[in-house]
DNA sequence: GAGTGGTCTAGACCACCAA
DNA sequence: TGGTGGTCTAGACCACTCC
């Protein structure tokens, strides 16, 4: 007799289960307070266990309804989204930056829509981040001059400005896309590769309790790769 | 006075606490008995709620050390990864695959390698996946017949290689890599567009407990976007 | 209506690790 | 070595939803 149920050996053997299949797609499995009596421990810790893997989309659950094995596994992916300086230095490089561009515009539709602009002029940004010395990536920025008007005074050569953003202005929510894109001349100008080379982008844009923050399109190297273990 | 406070609740008043910097990154705050007592309920309660909040990489946690504020709060992004065919459905389109290729060859050092693999034949499948009869993504997979040997007697035409998979081979984890590429001669062919059009590539090698199954490379149809919410 | 999961409690013991 | 978070328990009540 084992000490006592974890709800980690109890999460591990419940995915034994489901991996061997003793425990099929779509089928419903024992109710926690019988999977309790089975382990020997309290239903709130099978309970934990069986939450954990709901959470990960291996089971689904419904109050009356019991607890099914998925059918079809939505894998979840959890990605990291690192300041870019953590991500230049956790390669092993130095980090730099050079502010190329720093004005009062007015936003391209596209850009206005995504942060519920009205008319007038916002800050746009444009920063080339760098890894050793050579382009990592290429940063266009459109900074709500409304919600954060503190922005025209910081010296964005000194900060660049998602580090200004994250010390002065949190967000609470972002809608984030990942796609890939042919390098346009300016970016490619930029990174110093050639026009239409592939690049991998990544486009955010972040709110704070319904005002928007910032928009900003991340235009990455060619060669990068992001990483997660699922 | 409220009723009683909800690990949801406190996860809110804490989220709060740190968005309007009551509590400073880098900050303790206090200790879950003490906020227990603020609250008025249990220390599970707060448990609960601060230990969200540190999945959510917004709170440090240490035994002895206490809670802290995360000083540059690693943003954690979910993605989902749902099986081709849903991926398609859930865009409102309709689903079709054409195989393309499969046969038993000898894996490039590459991919033989990313799957630990020795010498010898493993299978080699492209596929066409299509939304509405037009090209919507190019997979070019390697399966690992060691592991897997059932997958020679299947009929890959009938059901695609992924969802054979995902019904016959379960797998326990999985490396997965996001990046842009140009379209090769073959991507573009298949997909009907230009040669070095970007497209968004996904690569991803999936294991049964220290045994590969399956390496594959999905590359889509250029304007695709992987889109998340943080 | 009844059975399931969702949550809270009050208490306890333990593991880790900063002081 | 003491204080913090991590976890388990036994019990309770509640909310949802299937029948």
């Amino acid at each position: 007799m084992t000490k006592s149920a974890t709800w980690q050996s109890i999460e591990a053997e419940v995915k034994r289960r489901i991996s061997e299949r003793i425990w099929k797609p779509g089928e419903l499995i024992p109710g926690e307070t019988q999977l309790a009596g089975e382990f020997g421990c309290a239903r709130a810790t099978v309970n934990r266990a069986l939450r954990q893997l709901a959470d990960a989309g291996l089971l689904e659950r419904r109050r009356k309804g019991g607890t099914r094995v998925t059918r079809y596994p939505v894998r979840k992916a959890t990605l990291d989204i690192p300041m870019t300086r953590k991500e230049v230095e956790q390669r092993g490089a130095v980090y730099s930056f050079k502010l190329l561009h720093q004005q009062l515009e007015t936003p391209p539709d596209v850009v206005g829509k995504a942060m519920g602009l009205g008319e007038g002029h916002h800050l746009h940004i444009k920063t080339l981040h760098m890894a050793n010395g050579t382009p990592f990536m290429f940063e266009d920025r459109w900074v709500n001059v409304t919600s954060t008007p503190d922005i025209l005074q910081a010296d964005l050569g000194e900060t660049n400005a998602n580090e200004w953003l994250i010390e002065h202005a949190l967000f609470t929510q972002g809608d984030i896309g990942f796609s890939a894109d042919n390098a346009t001349r300016e970016q490619s100008g930029a990174l110093g590769v050639e026009e239409g080379q592939a690049v991998f982008v990544i486009t955010r844009t972040t709110w704070n309790n319904e005002k928007s923050i910032t928009h900003v399109r991340l235009a990455y190297s060619p060669g990068f790769e992001m990483q997660t273990h699922i």
